[in-house]
DNA sequence: AATTAGATGTTCT
DNA sequence: GAACATCTAATTA
């Protein structure tokens, strides 16, 4: 694989709801419990610190939970929700400021046999990874091991992808925030157009393309 | 095809 | 004690 990291300036740029829409297209590996993944990332949410009543940290909360958060872009940012599901997100922007990427959706490439025995499915479709818990499930990320560690490393990273074909993105409201008030209607949610690798689709997305911002006004 | 209910435990009020 | 960035199986049509 002749593949490149991104670097930390890439995941410390002020706007986090661009670093999510770039993270589209880009390679999520793992190296876990032994096991080497690779996945295409098809789909993201952004989550911002400062203007966001969906974010973990909306009004400066600062808890055991949040911590990493804070910390400097290209960190995990890993946690548990329902009692049951754990969900993966990249921290953006720099140290003290605290905006995160949640990935919600990936299509599978190395590895992709493991992925299948972890979630005890026969068959690669969508449910294999189409979903920010079932995704963490396919690639071996836990809460515990994984929570804060640098994307700059060896555990999980995410590389540039090589002589990938161009796509178009399209633009969402967000998944599962209902109660964010003025923020639920915020088109801060992308996937890739076409591809089978994604948890929802809604009456309104749209081509970035097409894109109005007054398609989401009221 | 579309909607609903139940599972589960950590975090914050 | 309520809420929760969800998933799956079961139910209704």
């Amino acid at each position: 694989m002749s593949a490149k990291k991104l670097s930390r300036e890439f995941y410390e740029r002020a706007d986090v709801v661009t670093v999510a829409r770039d993270l589209l297209g880009k390679i999520l590996a793992t190296r876990i419990d032994g096991v080497f993944t690779t996945s295409l990332i098809t789909e993201v949410e952004a989550y911002s610190g400062s203007n966001d009543k969906a974010c973990h940290t909306h009004n400066g909360l600062r808890t055991a939970r949040t911590e990493v958060m804070y910390h400097q872009g290209g960190t995990t940012y890993v946690y548990f929700v329902y009692g049951m599901h754990h969900l993966f997100n990249v921290v953006t922007n720099k140290e003290g400021v605290a905006d995160a990427v949640l990935v919600r959706a990936v299509q599978p490439l190395e590895g992709l046999e493991y992925m299948l025995q972890r979630r005890k499915l026969a068959k690669a479709d969508k449910l294999l990874t189409s979903g920010p818990a079932t995704l963490c499930q396919a690639l071996g990320i836990k809460t515990k091991s994984h929570y804060g560690l640098d994307l700059l490393g060896d555990t999980i990273w995410i590389e540039e992808a090589a002589g990938l074909a161009p796509y178009e993105i399209v633009v969402s409201t967000r998944i599962g925030v209902e109660y964010a008030e003025e923020h639920t209607l915020k088109p801060w949610r992308f996937y890739k157009a076409g591809t089978p690798w994604v948890s929802k689709k809604l009456k309104g997305d749209r081509l970035l393309s097409d894109y109005e911002p007054s398609d989401w006004a009221g």
